[in-house]
DNA sequence: TCTGGGGTCCTAGGACCC
DNA sequence: TCTGGGGTCCTAGGACCC
């Protein structure tokens, strides 16, 4: 039997998500025209979360500055995020996928990989990809591609072809045909930094990475990332569809400034507030950090981080500042100016070993109640 | 035009141990 | 006086993803 990987991604996600919410309330449908999704557009450094078809047929891209957008299209429709009613979209667009496989993984808020390997019965497979994509978008209202092949790799690769509400193959022996004339930087996992790298090699399309040998590509990206890569470009994946919940591994939270500073009492403000959030995500889940970190980003973007490891696991907000702030301390000269400061946390636990201490230190008794009170004031900081 | 926020994994070098 | 090899853990930095 054939191995048969779907892979099912929303159609500019969060924009028609956005249209959805505002075609209930009456208003326009935004897809239609150039519009975006965006952070406030009245800060110069927010970015494009999500583009309208139209608005990337004009040159405006995911990532993109605001006012660069705006330069090129001076109508374009600016509407903000709704990050609760994107969770609701997510888990119909999930649900509905569930009822064609249970062996579901989901990638990301808006993609996920179905095994329907023994799900289809004879069937065929472009036709049942037609009926959920349909079924989405009859019951929720909005689009999806459906990528089929016979690993995830090539799902994932034929979901990205031409866009939106289509179905598309990519089989193994569709590999050179579909996917070898396409330029290195569309393979998943060659980004810009790869790209670069492979161009001045000569390597311009999946096909020239192919036919690549592995040693000349340990030499420019590594030997992992080589083996991947060669494999990859090669229409090769054994990755399983996982269906598994996986914990996070960790969590951080960053700020970056309207405008670069070098007051450290701003950098402090801005370093409470990163920690607050971080620390509070954390509680919210039930870990405690072994680990923290800090980085700090300047003008041009380089970034410097620090961490180090707690002795005794913890979720205190207090506890977790007092070690971010002595980080911070070692890396910044309180002069040079900062674009953005963050906080991680990792090695998560879940072990409560230190409720002991509590009757050790009153001043512990005395963070607590401060997160408490935290907590109970942003019970749902996303 | 001037570049967000939140994650995962890999690599390379140093410390330390046997 | 000069010194191997392997293993593990940690840190900093970098690459990728959505």
């Amino acid at each position: 039997m054939r191995r048969t990987i779907f892979h099912i991604d929303v159609n500019s996600a969060f924009l028609s998500w956005t249209a959805v919410r505002r075609l209930q309330d009456g208003l326009p449908d935004i897809r239609e025209v150039p519009s975006v999704v965006s952070g406030d557009p009245s800060d110069r450094r927010s970015i494009i979360t999500a583009a309208s078809i139209p608005a990337k047929r004009l040159g405006i891209k995911t990532a993109q500055p605001v006012s660069m957008a705006l330069r090129i299209c001076p109508d374009l429709v600016l509407v903000r995020g709704d990050w609760e009613w994107y969770r609701t979209c997510s888990e119909g667009f999930i649900s509905i996928c569930r009822t064609y496989s249970p062996v579901l993984q989901q990638f990301s808020i808006d993609e996920c990989f179905l095994d329907m390997t023994f799900r289809l019965q004879g069937k065929d497979p472009v036709e049942t990809a037609t009926a959920l994509k349909d079924e989405i978008r009859s019951k929720l209202g909005f689009t999806v591609n459906v990528g089929i092949g016979s690993n995830k790799l090539l799902a994932k690769m034929a979901s990205d072809f031409e866009k939106p509400d289509k179905v598309h193959t990519l089989w193994e022996e569709e590999v050179q045909e579909k996917m070898w004339p396409l330029g290195v930087r569309d393979l998943l996992w060659v980004g810009k930094r790869t790209e670069e790298r492979l161009l001045a090699y000569g390597i311009r399309t999946i096909g020239d990475l192919a036919r690549t040998g592995t040693g000349a590509l340990t030499r420019l990206v590594g030997r992992k990332a080589a083996l991947q890569l060669h494999e990859n470009a090669n229409g090769i994946d054994f990755s399983p569809v996982e269906t598994e919940f996986r914990e996070a591994k960790s969590y951080s939270a960053e700020r970056t400034f309207p405008k670069d500073i070098s007051d450290p009492r701003q950098l402090d403000r801005a370093l409470f507030n990163v920690t607050c959030i971080v620390a509070h995500r954390i509680r919210k889940d039930a870990f405690k950090a072994s680990c923290i970190s800090v980085f700090i980003k300047y003008r041009d973007f380089s970034v410097v981080q620090r961490q180090c490891r707690i002795s005794q696991p913890t979720d205190i907000t207090a506890l977790l500042l007092h070690e971010a702030r002595r980080l911070v301390s070692e890396i910044w000269d309180q002069a040079t100016p900062l674009r953005q400061v963050g906080v991680g946390l990792s090695k998560l636990t879940h072990d409560d070993s230190d409720q002991l201490s509590l009757f050790e230190d009153p001043q512990l008794e005395y963070y607590r109640a401060w997160d408490r009170s935290y907590d109970e004031s942003y019970p749902a900081k996303p």
